[in-house]
Order: structure tokens, then sequence, then C-alpha cells
DNA sequence: TAGAAAATATGAGATTTCTCATATCCACTA
DNA sequence: TAGTGGATATGAGAAATCTCATATTTTCTA
């Protein structure tokens, strides 16, 4: 991850992404902008990180590695969103990775030097209590609403959620445990949306080549 | 719901639950204790309650109605946890139901006077965003591991969860819904648990015959 | 108290999804 | 460079689950 020393890059991402209204006290001086290239990890699993990030562009993935050995994806974000702030409240928690998805911008507020504030300003509390909240409910509504449709629905959401431009390019495995059903099931999807016309294959990866139809599909 | 005036029984609740550990300020002195039968609402759906409930005993679910007027199940909880923190914290979102699964204890904190401060008590809000963390992580874990077991399995979890005693008795329309299967399928896995002798049906409820083949099946 | 609406129940056939077996391709290492 | 492990791929049959059709029973309400 490279940091953007430019003050003007990092006071116009701070304007433009409402990052200070979560503080109560000034956090513009000792925030400092980090620019995260596709696949590129922003959190690496198992270290603490030393920032708050606070992502104001671009889009990320949170994974964590099973005991086999397996890689697990959990859950998608997309800017503006915190990024780290569940390792910095429950610091028993496992860490897990956050990757980037696509070029991104994150602002980071070093934790050395300022954790315990945080965690004692009302309304950064308060900031994260309702973001979290925000969650569950998006979750929730997410989980119920996906367990009762066929994987041609979700599948069409997932590609169009995890694609860098036209091209859909994410490891099968991975893919399956997220979506919840078996390897063999995933390919026998993709092969139809290929059939269909939704996507065309090019060597490992796929191209959508029909977006309204997974627009259509993923309502 | 029943007030329980008993000082003592109130202070015998509030020491056993670790509740006062939760808030920076005393809140012994305005905290009510109320009594509820299973079935009774603690919540009801679209009114905002009075109190933050402080759940001490028993086990409560969460349900909320939908346009088309079918209710559906949302989650479970079970003491010691808070009821009524969500509309707390983000007064928009709409107020879904609590409703009593079984005898219930609550301690109760009066909103009108403690609203304000309760947002501004960083001791508060930083145990809220470890709850809602720790709430989050255990649903990314249900959701994910109930996807990739067939009805069975999350049937017998179901059916252990939400019994009085030996009886099972919920509304299948619900559970269904819950389980995010179709209604048909339901009635299909409970019939098969009846000519396994893991239930026994008794006019319209259930009463659970082999408990051990349950807990096995739920793991 | 009759009739309507909702919950319970069951059958039959179609879809979705799984398991297991097997083969190829690619990257990495001894 | 041969060999190993992992990701990709595909087939075949089985299991899980869905949809639709249709009764029966309960509950609510006019």
């Amino acid at each position: 991850m490279k940091q953007i020393r430019s003050r003007e890059a990092v006071e116009r991402c701070i304007a433009a992404s409402g990052y200070r209204e979560h503080f109560s006290f000034d956090v513009r001086e000792d925030t400092a902008l980090f620019q995260a290239e596709a696949g590129e990890y922003i959190i690496r699993e198992g270290i603490m990180p030393e920032y708050l990030f606070y992502l104001c562009q671009g889009r990320v993935k949170l994974c964590t590695t099973m005991e086999n050995g397996q890689v697990r994806l959990i859950d998608f974000f997309q800017a503006p969103c915190f990024i780290g702030e569940m390792e910095l409240i429950s610091a028993d928690g496992e860490v897990r990775a956050v990757q980037a998805l696509e070029p991104c911008r994150c602002l980071a507020l070093p934790l050395a030097r300022h954790r315990e504030r945080l965690l004692r300003d009302p309304r950064f509390l308060l900031e994260l209590c309702r973001l979290l909240a925000e969650k569950n409910r998006r979750n929730v509504i997410a989980f119920t609403r996906n367990q009762s449709f066929p994987l041609g629905n979700r599948l069409a959401s997932f590609i169009l959620l995890t694609a860098e431009g036209d091209i859909y390019r994410q490891p099968h495995t991975q893919a399956a445990e997220y979506l919840g059903v078996s390897y063999r099931h995933l390919l026998y999807v993709l092969a139809d949306f290929v059939k269909r016309g939704y996507l065309q294959k090019e060597g490992r990866s796929y191209r959508i080549a029909d977006r309204p139809a997974l627009e259509r599909l993923s309502r």
C-alpha cells in the first residue's frame, strides 16, 4: 500500500467523504492517505492493524483462513466505510484480512496515538454503534433474501459485485464457499451463463457480455 | 408485562447479571424489573419502547411483519443481553417486535430520563459496540454454517432453540420462512422426524421424544 | 352461526443442488 | 525436468428442495 503524501489530496479526501463528522476531536492533522491497488491487502490476517482506516474510494473484500487452510470470503464493503473498526473495539477477536477489489483510497488514523481517545469518544462510539446496527440490519436482509433464491440469482449479484470493469475473476473455490453451494454446482451455473450469452469465457476469467441480463437476475 | 416491585428481587437481578458494568453512571435507582410470560411482548412492533431493557433471564424472539402481512422471524436471543438497544441508537429504523419464548425477567431503564445520557456515555457505547460486533460475528458464522447444511440439521437446532420444555410448537409458516425453505419441505422433514421417533405428534404440537438424536443432528 | 380466511396436511412431478469419480492444466519445487 | 499439489473441468446418479394442486381443519368475523 502506497502512501500519498500530497497534503492537498489528503484534504480533498477528508472533505469529500464526511470523515471528520465521525469524531468529536480534530483528526485532520494526524490522518494519512493510502492508495491500494486491486488485490493488495489493506489489513493482513492475524496482524493487528496500526491504523483505523476509512475507505473513501473503492471496494474491498473481507476474508479469513480456516483450519484446513482454505480461504473463506466473508463480506464485501464499499466506500465510504470504516475498515479495522472491529479490531479496534474488540481486540480479542481474530484479525481478518481486508483486500482491495479495485484501486482504493483509505484515510488512516494511527492507533498508537489515538486508540485510547477513540475508545472514550462518545461521538465516534455512537457513530460506530449506528454503523454496526446498520450493518446488522443489512446482513439480516441480505441473508434472508439470499436463502430464498436459487444460485442463478445470487451468482449474478456476486459477479456484478466482484467484477473489475467487465472482467469476473474470483477463485471458484472461494466463490462457492461464499455463495453456500458446491463447487460443482457453481461450475454448472457458470457454464449455463456462458451458454445463455451472459458471460464469455476468456482463459480462466469471464467477460461480462450481457450486463442487463445479470442485473435483471440480481434484481 | 408485570412489574416486580420487590426491591430485593430487583437488586438480586442487578447483582447476578453484570448489568451495572455496562454503564459509567449509577443506574440502580432508576431501574425497574419486569416479568414477561411465554408469548408476551416485551417490545411491540412499531411502538418505540419506553425503556432500554436488559434481559437477565429467559429467551426471546425478534419478529417483524412484512408488507403482505406475514410475520417473519428474524432472530433469537437469550439472557443476558440488551433488548431495544437498536431502537435506542438508531431511532429511524422500524421498531421490531420482541416476544418472550419462556418466562423472562427484564431490567428496564426508562429512556425518557436517560436517553441523552446513554448516548453520551462512552462506557455504555463501547460496551454496545462490542456486543454489536459480537452479534455480527455470530450472525456471519450462523449464516455461513446454515447455508451448507440440509434442513434436517437446521431444523433440529431450531426445535431445540424454540421448544418450551419438551414441546415444540411454532407456526409452520414462520418456521419455514426463518429456515429459508418451503412450507412443503418443512412438513416433509417434520414427518420424517416423527417417523424416526425424534418427535411425537400431539395434536398440532410436537413432543421431543429423542432429544439426544436432535442434539446430535444440530451438532 | 354460517362463511371466509388462514393454518395444517399430503401427493406428484420438476428443479436445484450434492456427492463422487475422474481428467486436465498450471505453478512450484526437488 | 519430473513430480506434486492445487485450481479448473466435466459426467452421472442421488438427494434435497420447490411448485402446484388439492383437502381438511381451525379460527376469525360478519
